[in-house]
DNA sequence: ATATTATTGTCTCAGTTTGTGACAATAATA
DNA sequence: TATTATTGTCACAAACTGAGACAATAATAT
């Protein structure tokens, strides 16, 4: 986040962004380390006053990952009285060498929508914002403790792009544009934290028409080369 | 929404809630109709400073309805600019006599996180707020015309609940205790707007193994009488 | 008592989808 | 030219679903 002058910003609302990204067979996050403390938290943000909620959290995401245009779904706001705990905001600006004077609406209770986004890890660039010194991927079973009920939003975050995978099918937003079966079937199995069974799995995914069939990709392996495929609708925004 | 002073609430941030009961074979939500001015509008309001968001909700359902344990889930929260009409606030204040400087922190801009419920239509006893003259029933597919942006809600509740009708069985909460399988058949007809077919219902819904079958219930009709069952699983608070 | 009526619970059969293994095709290497 | 690892597809069984048939049965009419 930026630390603004209070009225720049919509009190008490704040958004956290869960960025899934795929690599190396394994389902990863962006989390940022804030300067000084050893705190990890999810990169987030707040509304201003005459900006869609909506547009808040694609600005942020466009700062911390140059990419414009992501799959992006709100999946869950956060409003219990326990997530407020000044001491944490308080002690990460001071660490920043922040006035907790001219900052002091960062105190306030905030209540926080959570988004999830789904993206191409090759194509990001992390970059971290001003109170944090670090922005890096972590594997969804190997996270760090995070501030507040940031981890609580993760957890959420996976059940629901769980429930969402068959029904939107949304695996394919973390492949670039031409992917194999086999890349596909990992970013499913990733998610689902399983094992599926290749032929079924292509049965399936072939007879949703949703693919579209390109030319074989030449690993240079000693066997059978696999054909590339495509996404072929609209990704939702 | 219950005007009081500002500071007993979190500012920008109200709540509204889609309250789904069933009767008639049909689906309907309570709608309220404020004093003086022909406006209708979901039933919502404000999050106090030392409450939980969702306890907030629940403290709303509970003043509206009467009733305490209520299927209850958040499936969106609204922040698009577009929302913040500040006359319509205005003179709904007037229209009930309120002083608009006392209450200016309700021209503000809000964002809401909205609600669907699910109620047994029989057990409620609406009652209106402090600005409204009545609240009432209104089938799904003839509401009046809502303030704001509340039509929207209610299309992204239904839309949401007719998502999570197969997959969380929610459909039982919008009956009583016990009902028969007809009864059943009726509300995941209204909820999903289409026609089901008897046996394959029936089969379907025995097959999942969490209706309890109880005596049967004699209607004094001229034929075989229906069993009475019940939902056999802790329901979602 | 007995036939009639409307609805309910269950079964059957065909059609479709899914789980599982088999197998031929094929890039690169030995 | 044989070997190796993987890929695309098929075949068959098991499970599930759509659609209709039918007997069971509460109340009413005869």
């Amino acid at each position: 986040m930026e630390p603004s002058p209070a009225n720049d910003f919509l009190s008490h609302i704040a958004y956290d962004s869960v960025i899934f990204g795929f690599s190396g067979e394994r389902l990863k996050i962006l989390i940022m380390e804030y300067h000084n403390t050893g705190w990890y938290a999810l990169p987030g943000g707040f509304v201003k006053q005459d900006e869609n909620l909506n547009d808040a959290v694609k600005r942020g995401l466009k700062e911390r990952t140059g990419l414009d245009k992501i799959y992006l779904e709100q999946f869950y706001t956060f409003g219990d009285r326990s997530r407020h705990v000044p001491e944490v905001m308080e002690t990460i600006l001071k660490a920043n060498g922040y006035s907790v004077e001219e900052y002091r609406w960062l105190l306030d209770r905030f209540i926080s929508i959570a988004y999830y986004a789904l993206i191409n890890y090759e194509e990001v660039e992390p970059q971290p914002d001003a109170l944090s010194d670090s922005m890096g991927w972590y594997a969804i079973d190997e996270l760090p403790r995070l501030i507040l009920d940031h981890n609580q939003i993760v957890e959420k975050a996976l059940e629901t792009l769980r429930d969402n995978l068959e029904r939107k099918l949304v695996g394919v937003n973390l492949l670039p544009e031409k992917f194999t079966m086999k890349e596909l079937q990992k970013v499913y199995e990733a998610i689902l934290g399983k094992k599926l069974r290749r032929t079924t799995f292509q049965r399936r995914m072939l007879s949703l028409g949703i693919l579209e069939r390109h030319e074989k990709r030449f690993n240079g392996k000693a066997h059978k080369a696999p054909y590339l495929y495509s996404f072929n609708m609209k990704r939702p925004t």
